[in-house]
DNA sequence: AGAAATCTACCATTCGGTAAATATACTGTC
DNA sequence: GACAGTATATTTACCGAATGGTAGATTTCT
């Protein structure tokens, strides 16, 4: 599964087959379909277990005694260390590209990733708000849709350009946009 | 080369092959081959004609005497229709989620899409921030860069919901982060 | 007649997937 | 602790279909 992982993320679904993982761990084929019967199950799980693990490093996050500003900034974090890593991509981003190759169960699950991602920054964004620390005028889940929006579309164009000083960037100026400019 | 634009924009590169191209044209596979030899030559065309509309599309805005307002959304207009027409997603966007899939020279040619969008968007916003239709803080040219990234987050999360008002909602909210509040 | 385009008929390779044999690991019994 | 029985896992050896691509004959256009 985490090589399976790896190559969605820098491959794509399309882009790798059961070969591939079963050179890299130096097994055979037929022992991955033992385990996983078919390509989606196999990705499925993939993107379940992915889901979870984000999920647990976001609430890790909110447990910390952090202030809202870098509760946000750890949450670019997280997608920059996505693409750190040998420059993946998240992803579910990367299986939203590749929508149309997946049936229904699958596509809702990537939406509850995204919807999920929106959430835990709704919470922050109006907590921030509230605090001072942030400021934009529409309703903090509108602002936090726009936030996922653009932090996929960051990394995204990061990772073309080569360089992850692009995401680093992107992501300074939209904190600009966030907070007030007498805190900056 | 339509229905290869087609086909990579709703599959993905590695999501279609000569035959879906044949079939739909009602033509043989190696006649393709005669006038491509390789797929990645029918999608270095396919790749260099779309660029080269899409900077047309974007010089045919500017040549109309719009407001800089009225600029900017007809930019996220552009990229709504390629998400209202059979939910497609920008060429670039999709074949930048496939990078690795690429040699460097059409690498280079996505990066020089991207760049192009941020060059355009950085006048029109280096003239609107003047002419007091925009407010933000950082450079024109950062911002533009940002609002890339934006749009092409935002294409792909509304095809992922399945909901083009995903779409209308995230560009309504960033166009109210660009403009000042006593103008919306 | 000559050029341009399309055709048929292939090719080797890879794809996801399966059946059946074999090997490995665990478990309760004596 | 040795042993048999049983699940678990991995292997070999396939399969049919699809992949990108090619050679050469044939058709179509100018």
């Amino acid at each position: 599964m985490d090589i399976g992982l790896t190559l969605v993320q820098e491959r794509g679904y399309n882009g790798f087959s059961y070969a591939d993982i079963a050179e890299a761990i130096g097994i055979r084929k037929a022992s991955i379909h033992y385990h996983f019967p078919s390509k989606q199950d196999l990705v499925q799980a993939v993107l379940l277990r992915y889901r979870k693990e984000f999920m647990d490093k976001l609430q890790h996050i909110s447990d910390q005694p952090h202030s809202c500003l870098q509760n946000i900034q750890l949450f670019f974090g997280l997608y920059r260390d996505t693409l750190e890593n040998n420059t993946k991509l998240c992803l579910c981003s990367m299986m939203a590209a590749e929508l149309n190759s997946f049936p229904p169960e699958i596509r809702e699950e990537l939406n509850m990733f995204f919807d999920a991602n929106a959430v835990w920054l709704e919470h922050v964004l109006d907590q921030g708000k509230k605090s001072g620390e942030f400021t934009f005028s529409m309703s903090a889940m509108e602002q936090a849709k726009t936030i996922v929006a653009f932090v996929q579309g960051a990394q995204l164009l990061s990772r073309s350009s080569g360089d992850i000083g692009y995401y680093d960037s992107l992501v300074t100026n939209y904190m600009a946009i966030l907070t007030p400019v007498n805190l900056l």
